[in-house]
DNA sequence: ACAGTTTAATGTCACTATGACAATATATAT
DNA sequence: ATATATATTGTCATAGTGACATTAAACTGT
């Protein structure tokens, strides 16, 4: 037998295959909070629970994993771009009672202030974290937030990725709060800013806000933040 | 319906799904030289080039994705436990003739001393790497081991890692020469040394061994390898 | 025996990003 | 003006690193 003729007797019909998706923990800060996008479903399995956006690979529309995971993006969102990041890919023949599951989860950091939520029929929700962690989502979805929010942690010690999250103009105070949020714990002022200013990642815009009594400078994305390390990961 | 109902009467093969499977690079120094180990494929597709060890999810036996991959190691090495890691999922519908396919890929580093490869029918062979580079792999199978060298590098700046790959006694000049050949560039012995003595990755065994002219200590790993990351990250 | 050679290991020093914390700047409220 | 709250900067000690010089311990050949 020839390739020819074998690529024609063969069926994927034929095998038992797990079922296959793409799920995203979508992030974006509102109120000084962070939250992660739901979305309630209204079939079975795990029918009238909340879940992650996600589904199904789409063998005729997407060309790769990851643009899967930016068409679900741009479905719920409305945003054609934004910092998208595979995660890990989580299988078990346990986490869908459909059987032997295996799912590709990716994260999104997005400004809210450029979403505008998909008015489908399924109800989608900006959920606070904290609010998040004492709900039963979804298949293992509570578990896949927790492994995206320990990659997040990880990545906000050597990255200034969490920038991907403010809005166009915002105050290092500010950005340090959310660095703050994602690490759990306070950070020195003088350190923090050091470190975001010597390593390029932010500019100052000329403008300035007064949220409390001194005026304080604003600053844009110099978009260097992707792609750029600190030359230290912060400690402990 | 009821949730019951809605999974009685579910069948996967009603629906497109991808090609799905686990593939390996795994690692390990033969002759002071990093080596993968391919597989010579004797099927369709791309029969008669050669692969890395990988195939479809055993939805009897296979626990978890990872457990997939363990087991396929276990198959063509013998080895029940190594380091073990997945590196990223890659999907798109040209890698593969038979159609949409997707593969999780893991990378392991072995000691090789414990290594005793499989007899089975297909031959399974060690490559150093600088032969692979040469040679056209099976599917997109160049590419991935790119990928997994790119993780590799970026782990040798900022943890042990490599040390996985080393006997269980090793002088600290071996050491530096894996690390000088994952990262392409020759460090300084001091900090090297600094580096890995003072971030206890590695203890004296007492023992020595003469390679060149003066005898070098041999060492041991301390098992704090795998979860300890330096301080910093190498320069440059 | 001993000088020369090669590899292993250490000493020294400057540099730089960081943390700690004190000090200063600029607004508002009274 | 003065108190106060928030924003921002100054100063200093610390620690891990790179660079490069130096010492240590074996072997070699004569």
């Amino acid at each position: 037998m020839n390739e020819k003729e074998f690529l024609k007797s063969y069926d994927i019909h034929d095998f038992d295959v797990p079922l296959c998706t793409v799920d995203m923990s979508i992030f974006s800060l509102i109120d000084g909070e962070l939250n992660v996008l739901l979305v309630h479903r209204n079939e079975h399995p795990s029918k009238g629970k909340w879940a992650l956006p996600g589904g199904f690979i789409d063998l005729k529309k997407d060309k790769s994993t990851e643009a899967a995971a930016h068409r679900k993006l741009k479905q719920k969102t409305g945003l054609a771009s934004a910092y998208l990041e595979q995660v890990e890919t989580i299988g078990s023949p346990k986490r869908d009672p459909r059987g032997w599951s295996l799912t590709v989860l990716y994260y999104a950091l997005v400004d809210i202030s450029r979403v505008k939520l998909a008015g489908s029929d399924k109800p989608t929700q900006w959920w606070p974290l904290s609010k998040v962690k004492k709900e039963k989502l979804a298949f293992d979805h509570n578990a896949l937030i927790d492994i995206t929010m320990t990659r997040l942690h990880a990545k906000a010690t050597y990255t200034a990725l969490p920038i991907e999250l403010m809005p166009k103009e915002f105050t290092l105070t500010e950005l340090q709060t959310v660095f703050e949020m994602i690490l759990g714990r306070s950070l020195q002022a003088k350190a923090f800013r050091n470190r975001v200013l010597t390593a390029g990642m932010v500019e100052e815009t000329g403008n300035s806000k007064i949220a409390g009594k001194r005026p304080a400078k604003l600053f844009r994305s110099t978009k260097a933040d992707r792609d750029t390390y600190f030359a230290r990961p912060l400690q402990e």
